[in-house]
Order: C-alpha cells, then sequence, then structure tokens
DNA sequence: GTCTATAAATAGATAGAC
DNA sequence: GTCTATCTATTTATAGAC
C-alpha cells in the first residue's frame, strides 16, 4: 500500500468498502482512515464522493469489458469455455460484482449507469458476442425467445453463483460444502451451458 | 393509508424505501415524512430504526415461508408447478426480495441475518420442501452434488429473473420486449424446470 | 400516544497555511 | 499536493409538554 500513490491508495480502498458496505454506508472518513491518507485528498483528487463513486465503477466495467473482449480475440473460445472464463472473472473480481448489484438494486444509482441493460458499456459484458456464440453453436436458427432464455439463464446462474460463493462461501472452509468449491460450481457452469445448447438443438424450431 | 394505525403506516412505508433506497440509504425522517406520521414515533414504536428495520425483515421472511408451506400443503404440486409459484410469489413481493438481497450483500447486516443460507427461516424459502420434489421427480438417487446443481440453478434462476425485472423491466412497456414480460419469463422458469429434471433422469448414475 | 424542541454525533465539503 | 481546522447540513435519538 504505501507504494501506491495518493490517488491509487484512494481507489483501492475505496473500491472494497463501496462494496462491502455500500454508497450510503461508507463515508469518506472511512475510506480516508484504513488507505491511511488524509480526508481532504478525496475532495482534492476526486472532487466529490460522487464522482470518486463513478470513477471506480467506469473503471471496473471497462476491466471487465475489455477482459471479455481480449479473451475471446486470444482464444476464439466455444460457448461453454467462454462462460466459464466469464465466470472466473466475476468470481475473481467479486467486490466489482457486488458493486454493480448494488448499483442495479438502487433506485437513485440506477439511473446514472446502464447496469444491467443492452449498454455496449454497462450492460452484461460480452453479451453481444456470446449472443453469437449460441447463435453459432445452435443447430437452428434462434429465436429472440430461446436467444433471450439461454442468455438470461447463462447470465443470471453465473453472476448468482459468482455472487453466493463471495458472499457466503468464500471464506468458509470447503471441507463442510464440497459442493460449493470453485470447482464444483465451476462443473455446474459446464453442465448448464450444455443443457442449454442441447435444448437449442434437440427442441422443434 | 389513512385507515392504517401509525405503526402499520410506518412498517409498509419503510418497507419499500428501505428496499428502493438501502438502509443507510433511508431516514427515518424520509419514512416520518412519506408515512405522514411524526419523527418521534418511529423511535417511540420501534425503539431504533435498527429495530424497525429487523422487524420488517422478520416479517417479509416469514410471510414468504408461510405462503409456499401453505401452497403445498394445500395442492401438493409437482416440482414445476412449486418453482412457477415461488418465482411468482417473488415477483408479487419484488420489494421483500431486493431487500434480502441487500442484506445478503452487506457485510453488516448479513451476519445479523441468516439470508440465503440452510436457516429455516431466512434460508431459500421452501428449500427442504423443494429438494425433495426433485429426489421424487428424478427418476434415479441423486447425489448431493446433482442436487445442489439442481437446486441452486433453479433458485438462481427465479431470484434472478424476478430481480431483473423489477430492477429494469417492472415499469417499462412490454411491447418492445415482448420476451421480457411475466408470461414469457414464466414459460422460461418452466423450460429451465423441465431441462433440469430431464438431466437428472438421463443422465448416468 | 403524539407532538415540539433539541441534544449529540456524524456526514460531505471547503478555506487557508505550508 | 497535503495538512489542520472548520463550516454547514443532516443524522439518530431523546426529553418533556400536552
Amino acid at each position: 500500500m504505501n507504494d501506491l500513490c495518493t490517488k491509487e491508495k484512494i481507489l483501492k480502498t475505496a473500491r472494497v468498502l463501496f462494496a462491502d458496505h455500500g454508497f450510503e454506508g461508507t463515508s469518506v472518513r472511512d475510506i480516508a482512515k484504513i488507505a491511511e491518507v488524509n480526508v481532504a485528498s478525496l475532495n482534492y483528487h476526486f472532487s466529490s464522493k460522487e464522482n470518486l463513486f463513478k470513477e471506480i465503477v467506469t473503471q471496473g466495467f471497462g476491466e471487465c469489458a475489455a477482459e471479455m473482449k481480449a479473451y475471446c480475440s486470444a482464444h476464439n473460445p466455444r460457448l461453454e469455455d467462454a462462460i466459464v472464463h466469464l465466470f472466473q472473472y466475476f468470481l475473481g473480481s467479486s467486490h466489482d460484482l457486488v458493486t454493480r448489484f448494488k448499483i442495479l438494486m438502487s433506485v437513485k444509482h440506477s439511473q446514472h449507469f446502464s447496469v444491467g441493460t443492452e449498454d455496449e458499456n454497462f450492460g452484461p459484458p460480452g453479451g453481444k458476442i456470446i449472443a453469437e456464440m449460441i447463435a453459432a453453436e445452435a443447430g437452428r436458427p434462434v429465436s429472440q425467445e430461446d436467444m433471450a432464455f439461454a442468455l438470461g439463464t447463462l447470465y443470471a446462474h453465473i453472476t448468482q453463483v459468482a455472487l453466493i460463493h463471495h458472499c457466503l462461501y468464500k471464506n468458509v472452509p470447503m471441507e463442510k460444502y464440497p459442493y460449493r468449491s470453485v470447482e464444483a460450481l465451476e462443473k455446474g457452469v459446464r453442465r448448464l451451458t450444455a443443457l442449454i445448447l442441447a435444448d437449442l438443438n434437440t427442441s422443434k424450431v
């Protein structure tokens, strides 16, 4: 932490605190104290608490979108691997996932961000490219209804499972919950993806 | 609103405000103003803001659990209908669902409630009875891993879909999003339930 | 039970010295 | 850029009259 400049310290600390306690539940004094910087430096660097939050959120969304784009370009993966990769990314950046959800559920902040919608920057990361994979790997033309079902079910699954893992099982000994281990969860993601694809292939057009 | 006593006005109003703006984002003054009661009455009836919140949460969880229990006793439904019923209940009480999720994601409040865990009162409503249905309708013995996958996937789907509907599509004209209508979503729930059951029936034991 | 008034703490933001 | 000190507003909670 000591080798980071003040601005970076604030960003790094606030990113976790906003996720853990929410925007209203986090005071600028909390951030300053834990980041070991002066309270006034927050307003100096970000002009307001609201603005600091927006920078953090935009940064998190940008990183996620960029990562998915890079992965797909580099590996040209099949649907199952792309979904698993996104799932793993959610697990690794689960603080951002939590913040994303808190924004979605906040009447105040959901107006400022388009999280959850079809928006290119704030929507489900890689939504378009994942949809193309589904269309390509389905054995037949995919209707709008089928696509909404397939895409919606896959995203719902990986976000929900990553969220539950972050909030309930991240710091719990896995001996008690073997089927909650990352490996088991990943296996479930693959299983569901295969199920959805098989359904698209076999059900009537 | 006028025929309600002060305590009921507070409960009814706070239940929505806590869901929309979160615990920290809602002040007792906001509640008093919208409920059209005096500020001091909140502390008189509930002794503290924290306690008011706990009463609301406990009430919501209790209603949900009781409703599922009553439905299953009365109709002795198959898995698909039970899941759809729970989904419809989530849609109808989506404010409570949002609060439930905010608690789950709050470091502070997740310690006071067991939301999301196997707890009988605060865990996934009807978890045990749904698990029994899955075991009964699967054509073979269901391993712990399979049960976790089936139960987890179904709950993840209906909670996530109900949540997204509440936050994004509840007050939006459905002409633009026909596949986001309640009917279409319900169809998706049935489709996924059938898929999961079929997978349990066909995959190797 | 309901009200007014107020206490006591904390919030975000800023002014000005260095 | 960083600090101390402070301003202003808002928070929860309470005391005491009615």
